[in-house]
DNA sequence: TCCTTTCAACCCCAATACGC
DNA sequence: GCGTATTGGGGTTGAAAGGA
């Protein structure tokens, strides 16, 4: 995607905190220190009873399928990336008048060595899958609380709402007069200013990442009212540079960095909170 | 309390765009 | 014109919230 600014030499015409948060990533140990907000552990092996592995060992070398797709069925993951797995998992009766998927799954079970499949099946869980929590846990521990009553009746210092989801959406669109489907990730306040936020990490490139990043700008887009709507992004969009020096012009990357919006790392959160006191 | 739904992340692949 | 990079669309996963 083309590049408006000069990313080089035009810098001063970004957002501030846009530029702030690209100086974040390139001049400090940014990933190191967003372990405080995104604590990633190391991904452990998840190891299966000795009596389970033994049965699945022992079905898999007598060759005996129907005993082993009724384990992955019920006991634990599919060991590969199998397409029919949700429904083998969920629909009854799913395999049972389809000998060719079963001989097609069969096949693929018998092409590993039994070692192998208990490898695949002990593997580590996927961590991205757990990011999801994170932010708001972060932000429950690291701000002051208020309950909405509470909330609504300051009006000196920096506090964030603490509600349900549900309840968070309500005083969202009826106090504040937004027209959101869900609450924010930050309903913040900050003296008498009014700030909501959606936060987002983006690992990477792609599809879906570009989707989830025009959500935040569209978010900010549709500022309504006095109450201010900002974007909290972390990884990949605040980078600039390849391996091999040249400038990143991916499409998530360029709608963050150029946007007109106030887009901020989490980690300069408490600093542009701060700003409006 | 248990089950279902929602949410927010990623991965993979094919089609398209781009650069040489 | 061909090979590589990017984009868009499909799908999977696990945790937490919400509902029966």
């Amino acid at each position: 995607m083309d590049r408006v600014i000069d990313i080089e030499n035009e810098r001063h015409e970004l957002n501030e905190w846009v530029l702030k948060s690209i100086e974040l990533f390139e001049n400090t140990p940014y990933l190191d220190n967003l372990l405080e907000v995104y604590p990633l552990e190391s991904a452990i092996p998840v190891h299966l009873e000795p009596r389970l592995k033994r049965r699945i060992i022992s079905a898999h070398q007598g060759r005996r399928t129907t005993e082993l797709i009724e384990i992955l069925q019920g006991e634990v993951k599919f060991p590969y990336d199998e397409p029919l797995a949700f429904m083998i998992k969920q629909v009854l009766y799913c395999l049972e008048k389809n000998p060719k998927q079963i001989q097609r799954i069969a096949n693929t079970l018998y092409a590993m060595e039994a070692e192998e499949l208990i490898i695949h099946l002990e593997s580590a869980p996927k961590l991205n899958t757990q990011m999801g929590p994170m932010f708001t846990t972060w932000l429950r521990k690291n701000f002051n609380l208020l309950n909405s009553k509470d909330f609504e009746e300051s009006s000196a210092g920096i506090f964030i709402l603490s509600s349900s989801e549900t309840e968070g959406k309500d005083f969202v669109n009826n106090k504040l007069s937004q027209n959101l489907r869900k609450r924010p990730d930050l309903v913040a306040k900050v003296n008498n200013t009014y700030i909501i936020g959606e936060a987002k990490w983006i690992g990477r490139s792609g599809g879906n990442q570009n989707h989830q990043v025009r959500d935040v700008l569209d978010f900010c887009k549709e500022q309504r009212g006095a109450v201010i709507r900002i974007g909290i992004i972390d990884g990949f969009p605040w980078a600039i540079r390849k391996l091999n020096n040249s400038i990143i012009n991916d499409k998530a990357n360029v709608l963050v960095q150029e946007s007109p919006y106030d887009i901020v790392s989490s980690l300069l959160l408490n600093d542009y909170l701060k700003s409006f006191l």
